[in-house]
DNA sequence: GCCCTCTTGTTCGAT
DNA sequence: ACAAGAGGGC
C-alpha cells in the first residue's frame, strides 16, 4: 500500500523523515492526524518497525483510540503493541510495573480533584494554620504548578524560608506528599512526576524504556508542561527519533503549566531538528479561515506562518447581537432548526462557549425545542455522589491504605459510625502510623470505643474483608454487583424510593454498563486497570457518543475537533476575553489563541453571538462586544438582517423568516412598560413576586432600570423596564 | 448521631 | 441562582 497517496508535498516529507528529531508545525486543520497515522503505518510497514517500539502520546484517550483505529485501518494488521495514550495513562502504565522501586505499592490509587481537596483539608487541619488564609484550592493550584516545574517541597521551603506564608505553603506541600504516600495514592501531577522520578532513580528501568521506544510521537506539543517535556526528553534520549506536532497559535493550557517555550525552544534542545510547516488548511472555508487569521495576527508572541486553503469562499461569518443570554440561546436554536430544514443534522452543530456555566440556557432551549444535544463536561457523570461512592468502595478494596476512600464510605449507607467514633479511630491510626483499615482489624486495640461503635465498625470491616476475598473470583461487572448488594447501597436507595434515589439507581446502572463495556474492550483488564481507566478519562472521553445530537462544549474541550456549523457564543468583553485577562497582555494573547481555536473548529458556517445583558451569579451585567469581534474586518462578516435583505457577494440567503430571536414560549412579555408612567412611588404587580412599589428609576443606555420594593419576603429587585414582567396597578 | 437551616462560594479553562 | 458544607438544635 502506498502511504504517501493523497498527501501534499510537506505532509509526505513529514512521513518520510523518520530518523532524528522532527518538529511539525501544523496549523489548524492542516491534516496532522493524517500525517501522524500515515507516518506510523509507514514505519511499521515499510521500515519494518515492531509496533511495540512505538510510543504515541495524544491529548485525550479518544484521540488515542481514533488514531489507533485509523492506523489499524491503514495496515489491516495487529497494532495492539503500540503504546498509545495520554501522558497520564502512559505514566500509570510505567508506574504499575515498577513504582515499588520508589517506595509506593503497585496497587496505588489515583486521586482526583475532590480526593485532593479532602486530603488538603486534612493537611490544613493537622498543621493548624488559619483556614481562612490557606484555601485548599489555591494551595493545590500552587502545588500543581510546583510539580509541573519539578520543584520539590524542600527546595521550595528553602527558597522561601524567610517568607512565612510561602514557607507554610511549602510545608503543606510536604505534608500533602507525605499523606499521599501513606494512602499509597498519586494525584494527576504525580503520574508524570513520579514516572520521571522512577526513570531517574533506576537506570535499569530507564534503559528498558529508552531501548523500547525507538520512535516517539507527541501530539498537541504546544500544551505540554515542563515535566512532561522532561519525561519525553529522557525517554527519547537513546534513539532520538522524536516527532512532535504542535501549533503555537493553539496553545491554550498555560493555566495548567503548558509551556509555550517547549515548542519555541525545541530546535535549541535538539540541535539537528528538522522542521516542517503544514500550512494548507483542509477544514474551513476561505471566509472562516480569513476571520481566524485576522484575529490571531494581533498576537505578537508567535512563530510566523500563513495558513491558506483551496476550499470555497463559503458564506460570510454571521455576527449577531442579542439582548440577553436567553435570546442568544433562542437565536442559536432557531438557526439550528432553520439549518436542519436545509439539510443539516443536529450532529453538525457545535455550540462553543468560554465557561461551562453558559451551557444552561442553551440546554434549556434545546430541550424545550426537542433538538437532541449532548454536553461535554459540566454536570459530570463521574462527579455524581453515587458514582463516587461506588468508586470509593472499589478503590478501598483495591488499595486498603486509601484512607480518603475509606472515610468517604464507612458510613454510607448509614451504619451508625459518626464523627466521634471516627476521630478516635483516626487518632489511634496516626499514633501507631498505620492506615485506618489496618487498625480496624483489631478493634479491641483502639482505646475509648463504645461497645456499640465496636459492633458497627465490626460490621463494616466484615463487609470489606468479605469483598476483598471474592474480588478475584469474578468479573468486574459481577464484582460491582456484589459491592452494591453486600454493602446495602442499593437497598438503601430502593428503600428511599424518591425521584432523586431513582435517578441515582439509574446512574448506577449506567456505571455498571461502563464496566461491562470496559470488560469487552479489555478482556484481560483487572479492577485496577478499570479504576485507572475511569480516573483518567477526559471530559471528551466521558461524553456519550450520542447519535446525531448537537454538541455543547467549552472552547478548551473543543480542541482537536471540527464541526460543519459552529456557534461561538458569549463573545463579550469580560467573558471572552475573560475579565481576568483584560489587563494582562500575555493572558490576553492566550484568550486570543483560544478564540482562534474556536473559529478554526468551523468547517462551513460560523455564527458569532454576544448578549448585551448577561447575568452572572444572579447579577445583571451590561457588556460590550468582544474585542476579538472588532478585530475582524467588516467585509468578512454580516448580520442576519443584512444577509436576509440585500445580499452581498458570496452571501447565501440565510433566512426568509425575520425574527430569529423569537421565543417560542412567548414568555417575553408584551407588557407595555415602555411608557413614562412608571416613576418612584408607582405600585406595580409582578407575576411571581406580587405587588411592590417602585423605589428608584435609573436611565441606562436607552433603557431604564427600576428598583422595586416587594413584600418583605421578596425584598428589593432590580429590573429592566423594557422587559420587566410587571403591570401597573390600577387606580394609581 | 441526625436533621434542619443558614452561609458560602461558585465560574476560567482540565488530565 | 443554586448547591454543598457548616453549624446549631434536638
Amino acid at each position: 500500500m502506498d502511504y504517501l497517496k493523497g498527501l501534499n508535498a510537506r505532509q509526505r516529507e513529514a512521513v518520510l523523515h523518520t530518523e532524528g528529531p522532527l518538529l511539525i508545525l501544523a496549523g489548524a486543520g492542516s491534516g496532522k492526524t493524517r500525517v501522524l497515522t500515515h507516518r506510523i503505518a509507514y514505519l511499521i510497514e515499510e521500515k519494518g518497525v515492531f509496533p511495540g517500539n512505538i510510543l504515541a502520546i495524544t491529548f485525550t484517550n479518544k484521540a488515542a483510540n481514533e488514531m489507533k483505529e485509523r492506523v489499524a485501518n491503514l495496515l489491516g494488521g495487529d497494532i495492539d503493541n503500540i503504546w498509545m495514550g495520554t501522558f497520564h495513562s502512559i505514566g500509570v502504565r510505567i508506574l504499575r510495573r515498577d513504582i515499588d522501586k520508589i517506595g509506593y505499592e503497585k496497587n496505588f490509587s489515583i486521586y482526583d480533584r475532590d480526593d485532593q481537596i479532602t486530603l488538603m483539608k486534612e493537611c490544613i487541619k493537622e498543621k493548624d494554620v488559619n483556614k481562612d488564609i490557606y484555601k485548599e484550592k489555591s494551595i493545590l493550584a500552587t502545588i500543581s504548578s510546583l510539580k509541573d516545574a519539578m520543584i520539590s517541597p524542600d527546595t521550595y521551603i528553602n527558597k522561601n524560608y524567610n517568607d512565612f506564608y510561602r514557607r507554610n505553603i511549602g510545608e503543606l506541600y510536604a505534608l500533602y506528599q507525605k499523606k499521599l504516600k501513606q494512602n499509597n495514592a498519586l494525584d494527576f501531577d504525580d503520574l508524570i512526576v513520579k514516572t520521571l522520578e522512577l526513570l531517574r532513580v533506576d537506570p535499569m528501568v530507564l534503559d528498558y524504556y529508552q531501548k523500547k521506544f525507538k520512535y516517539i510521537f507527541i501530539d498537541e506539543f504546544q500544551d505540554t508542561n515542563k515535566s512532561q517535556y522532561e519525561l519525553i526528553r529522557l525517554l527519547s534520549n537513546k534513539h532520538r527519533n522524536l516527532c512532535v506536532v504542535g501549533d503555537d497559535d493553539q496553545s491554550i493550557y498555560k493555566f495548567r503549566g503548558a509551556d509555550i517555550t517547549n515548542i519555541l525552544n525545541f530546535e535549541k534542545d535538539f540541535s539537528d531538528t528538522k522542521i516542517i510547516k503544514l500550512e494548507q488548511n483542509y477544514r474551513s472555508t476561505k471566509n472562516i479561515l480569513n476571520v481566524a487569521n485576522h484575529v490571531i495576527k494581533n498576537n505578537s508572541e508567535r512563530k510566523d506562518k500563513s495558513l491558506w486553503t483551496d476550499n470555497e469562499d463559503g458564506d460570510l461569518v454571521v455576527v449577531e447581537s442579542l439582548p440577553d443570554s436567553q435570546d442568544e440561546a433562542y437565536f442559536v436554536a432557531n438557526m439550528a432548526e432553520k439549518l436542519m430544514d436545509e439539510g443539516y443534522k443536529p450532529s453538525d452543530f457545535a455550540i462553543l462557549y468560554r465557561t461551562n456555566a453558559q451551557s444552561r440556557s442553551f440546554e434549556e432551549v434545546f430541550m424545550k425545542k426537542g433538538i437532541p444535544y449532548k454536553i461535554v463536561g459540566g454536570l459530570r457523570f463521574y462527579d455524581r455522589r453515587e458514582i463516587k461512592d461506588i468508586l470509593a468502595y472499589l478503590k478501598l478494596i483495591q488499595n486498603p491504605n486509601d484512607d480518603i476512600s475509606l472515610k468517604r464510605i464507612i458510613n454510607v449507607p448509614r451504619r451508625g459510625i459518626g464523627n466521634v467514633t471516627m476521630e478516635k479511630v483516626e487518632e489511634y491510626a496516626s499514633s501507631v502510623g498505620e492506615s485506618i483499615y489496618t487498625v480496624l482489624q483489631d478493634l479491641e486495640g483502639i482505646p475509648n470505643l463504645s461497645t456499640r461503635a465496636i459492633n458497627n465498625l465490626k460490621e463494616f470491616v466484615e463487609i470489606i474483608n468479605n469483598l476483598m476475598d471474592i474480588k478475584d473470583q469474578m468479573s468486574i461487572k459481577d464484582f460491582i454487583g456484589e459491592v452494591l448488594d453486600i454493602t446495602g447501597y442499593i437497598r438503601e436507595l430502593e428503600k428511599e424510593n424518591s425521584i432523586e434515589s431513582r435517578t441515582r439507581l439509574e446512574n448506577i446502572k449506567e456505571f455498571v454498563s461502563v464496566a461491562i463495556d470496559f470488560e469487552v474492550r479489555n478482556p484481560e483488564g483487572t479492577l485496577e486497570d478499570f479504576l485507572a481507566n475511569v480516573s483518567l478519562l477526559s471530559d471528551i472521553d466521558k461524553t456519550e457518543d450520542l447519535e446525531n445530537s448537537a454538541t455543547m462544549l467549552t472552547v478548551h474541550s473543543a480542541k482537536g475537533l471540527e464541526f460543519p456549523v459552529v456557534f461561538l457564543v458569549g463573545m463579550e468583553e469580560g467573558l471572552f476575553p475573560i475579565s481576568r485577562a483584560l489587563e494582562d497582555e500575555s493572558e490576553l494573547e492566550e484568550e486570543r489563541r483560544l478564540c482562534y481555536v474556536a473559529i478554526t473548529r468551523a468547517q462551513e458556517l460560523l455564527f458569532i453571538t454576544y448578549a448585551k445583558i448577561r447575568t452572572i451569579y444572579g447579577n445583571v451585567n451590561y457588556s460590550l462586544p468582544s474585542r476579538f469581534i472588532e478585530e475582524i474586518p467588516e467585509n468578512l462578516i454580516t448580520t442576519i438582517e443584512e444577509s436576509s435583505g440585500l445580499s452581498k457577494d458570496n452571501n447565501r440567503q440565510l433566512i426568509n423568516v425575520i425574527d430569529y430571536t423569537k421565543r417560542s414560549d412567548s414568555f417575553a412579555p408584551q407588557f407595555p412598560n415602555n411608557n413614562e408612567n412608571i416613576k418612584v412611588g408607582t405600585k406595580v404587580s409582578h407575576k411571581k413576586w406580587g405587588v411592590g412599589t417602585v423605589v428608584q428609576v435609573k436611565g441606562r443606555e436607552g433603557d431604564k432600570e427600576i428598583i422595586i420594593a416587594f413584600d418583605e419576603s421578596v425584598g428589593l429587585k432590580r429590573l429592566l423596564l423594557s422587559i420587566a414582567p410587571i403591570e401597573i396597578m390600577k387606580g394609581d
